[in-house]
This record gives structure tokens, sequence and C-alpha cells, in this order.
DNA sequence: GAGTGGTCTAGACCACAGA
DNA sequence: CTGTGGTCTAGACCACTCG
């Protein structure tokens, strides 16, 4: 801050964001109070409540009515374990990057899995190319570190295809990804295709799941997995706070 | 709104979401200003603002001191305008696709393009395999819709391959796009890497460039483009806020 | 100069979590 | 019950654009 330049609340909320990503405040900790914050920085409460309306739209910080302000910054590290090359797919499945990265970082990782039968969602079985009605195994998974939801995400397989199988073993894990599981069912994967929104707003459930306020934006990847017959035999759904994700891909071109 | 319930700010905002979405203000015009907004929904100018503060973080709108709100919503048909394909990009080369689809929504494409001689920043230098201090040729974009800036890129190619060549003509396009004319120069791209940052803060310089506050979020991606032997001929960087952007990708599994 | 958005305050009341 | 953030107002002054 330059001497004789005003406090405005982007100062207000440069300065926070400092200490958080420089470990004075960090992840899952409490910031002090809005009152307490206002004092430090000469300023209304209300200056501080807009500068960390900023930092939580950014998703560094959640305020929570009634608790305080969480900080939800994850170093950067975690990125990398959102890579969705195939290689790194298969080789670390569906859990262990994330645990690894996690743990590195000196936090708890927590996996949360639950397995359903269930009709899919219009679009979801337009890329399965169901008929309307037709039911699908769901393997629905929500990733969290220190309690700080980081991803959900949802396989949908046909039944016809995973109905009294390994693949209805809420397990935490299943060995080498669901991928490598289809392939031992005779449903090797041989390409896929991949959409990805950078930023959308969530659905009320999603912002629930996430546990972020309504207007926080997300990235949602849809991913879709072919045999070599052209088969769809895989939708997986992905979405994250749009901060938490970085994607690589190897193209080759033709 | 429900009888009874109360006017939020996030109420109000979702009213000119939909008035905008909806066609009411269309792209690149005027709302109308903060304290008739207030009178029509019966609060105060500082709830008005607090919600285009909203719609403005959601890339729908953009306030401006002095002169009003502009409308910088732009119908979804644009996004897949954006699609990065390998065969989209050959198809289209790089300016096609967008001018259609901008068109097509009554919009005014422009391109503004620029071609100099520049010592690359490490990351790009990194990425080309340069050592410090070569230099590139780089031909810088921005593409707008009615003044309303949506993308920015930039290409990088080593003095050593683009020096003297086609590529340094600032010709609004090179047919076919960049691959096609390195190709014509014996360099033939055979696989590409990208790597997607769905929403990170703008560098000040790009704000400026694509005319948004410092904290609206933007998606970054980085494309590095290799010949047969291995070599790295090309490094594209693409900037745009974080809404205007859908990405595509065939995956091909091992 | 008139009109716009940008910022800020002081104070108020509400909703919620936790001891 | 206390302390937290959530919301809102009324009013003020500033900075900028445009005629």
């Amino acid at each position: 801050m330059e001497p004789g330049q005003r406090t405005g609340y982007r100062d207000i909320a440069a300065a926070l964001r400092t200490e958080i990503t420089s470990g004075v405040y960090p992840p899952a900790s409490l910031l002090p109070p809005e009152s307490q914050l206002a004092t430090r920085y000469g300023a209304s409460r209300s200056l501080v409540n807009r500068a960390l309306g900023l930092l939580a739209a950014q998703g560094l910080v959640r305020p929570q009515q009634g608790r305080g302000t969480i900080v939800t910054w994850l170093p950067p590290m975690l990125h990398s374990a959102a890579r969705y090359s195939q290689a790194t797919r298969e080789r670390d499945g569906a859990r262990g990057a994330f645990d690894s990265e996690v743990k590195a970082l000196g936090l708890e990782p927590r996996h949360e899995i639950a397995v359903e039968r269930a009709e899919p969602p219009a679009h979801i079985a337009d890329a399965l190319g169901l008929t309307a009605g037709e039911a699908c195994l769901v393997r629905r998974r929500r990733l969290l570190a220190s309690g700080i939801p980081v991803r959900i995400n949802a396989s949908w397989v046909p039944l016809t295809i995973a109905g009294d199988t390994v693949l209805e073993d809420p397990a935490p894990n299943i060995t080498g990804g669901i991928k490598s599981a289809l392939a031992e069912l005779g449903h090797r994967q041989t390409a896929a295709w991949e959409r990805i929104i950078p930023s959308r707003l969530p659905s009320d459930a999603e912002a629930a799941l996430l546990e972020i306020s309504p207007e926080r934006t997300v990235t949602d990847i849809l991913h879709v997995g072919r045999t070599a017959d052209g088969r769809v035999v895989e939708v997986t759904t992905t979405v994250t706070p749009a901060h938490y994700l970085t994607v690589e891909y190897d193209i080759p071109l033709s």
C-alpha cells in the first residue's frame, strides 16, 4: 500500500489473499471475524464483507453464517491431481493420485462413494445411446480435502453391462479405475471424447454438494468412453469449483 | 418472485439475467441506469449495484464508470466457435468459424492482428526448447464481437523457422491457419499437447486487452505443436473470459 | 455541467451456529 | 444467549464520459 493511498476493498482482498497463500491462514482454518478485520484495516465491516465476497468468488474462502470464514484455498500442487490424460488415468486409478497429493499438503483426504441403479438424465442417456427409461448403474463420488469438497463425479454405465458385476461393489476404489474394471468385463475402451465447460454456474444440487455459494462457478467435464466397435460403455461427469483443476491432453494430429 | 418474498440482490440479478438472455437487452446495448433499476425493483441503488456486480463477475455485463452498463453476454452458439479439435482447426483455419458464428448472431466480427519479433517469456521459451535470449516470431490476435473482446491469443514460432516467411505477413488470415503454413514450410506437425487452466485471474495486461475487471476470471489454454521428429515448432496461448468457451477433445486410448 | 457508475460509511436487523 | 456472517438502506463523495 502506497502511503497516502486509500485502502480499498481490493487492497484488503489482496492483503488477505497474500496471507492465505503464504500460509498465515492455512486451508480449513478460520479467518478472524469481519469486525476484527475491519478494525485492523481501518474500514467498515461492510467493506471487509465486500472484500471477503471477492475472495469467496475466487474460491479462496467460504464465509459461513454463524460460524466464521473458512479458508478453502489449496496450494497449486493439487492441480496436477486432476490430469485427464489416459496414461494418468490408467496408472493412478481413481484414488491414488488424489490421496497422495492431499496428504502431501498435510490435509486429510476423504472419499464418499455411492452406487445405485438409476435412470440417467437426458443428456447422459443421449451420450450412452440409450432409449428413454433404460436404467444405468451410476457410481457417484465426492472427494474432499480436510472437509473441503474439491470434486464430485458420476460414472454412468448401462445396466446391461454393469448389472451384477464388480461395478456394483461400492468399494472405495476399483483397482485401476472403472475403465480397467470394464475392460476385464470384456468392454475395453479404445477411444474417448471429452467436452469441457471451463466455467458455468452450478445447479442448486451441485452447489450444495460442493458447499459453495450459487454464484461460484464450476468446471464441468463430460467424458464419453467407447469400445472398438463404437459402443459407448461409460459416461462420466466431473464437476469441480473452477480453480481446483488443470487439464492436460496429448493430441495426435492426423 | 413469491408474494411476500423479499426482493434480494440475487433476485434482482436473476431478473436482469433473464431479460439479458431473452434478448430484452441485446449484446453491446446499455442497461438502464442503476438509479432507474433501483426504482423499478424498489431497492436502493447500493443493492442494484451489488446485483450488477454479480452479473459482471459472471460476464453478462460490463459496468463502465461515466458511461453505463454494457451487455457483454453472447448467446451460447458462439461457444462452438472455440472447438479445439484438430479437425476443426484445419478445416476452418484461424478466421472462418469465428466470423460466421458472430455474424449469425447479428454482431460484427473484428480481428486485430499484430506480428512482431520478440523474445518469448520464460514458460514459452521452455516449451519451445529455446535457450534464453533466442528470438521468436509472435502473431498476436484479438477477436471481438461488436466491440466486445472475446479472445486473445499469441502464437510463438522460433525465428529460425519463421523468419522471412509467409508467417511474417500480418494478413488477416493465413489460409488454413498457422499449422498449414508451417506444414508448407516443411514443418508438418504430427502431435500436440495442451494444458487448460479453466479459471484463473488475468494479468493486468490481459484484463486491459479483454476489457474486463481484474477479478473476472479467464480460461488459459497452452497449445504446443510438435513435428514428427519431436521438435516443437509452435506454441500458442489463448486467453478468454471464462464463459465464452467450450472445448472438445477426441482422445485415443492406447 | 449533468449523468453515470465506483466506493464507502454507519447503522440496522436478520439468520444461523454453537456453547 | 452470544457472536458470527448476510443483507439492506440512506446518504455521501469521487471519478469518469460525454455533450
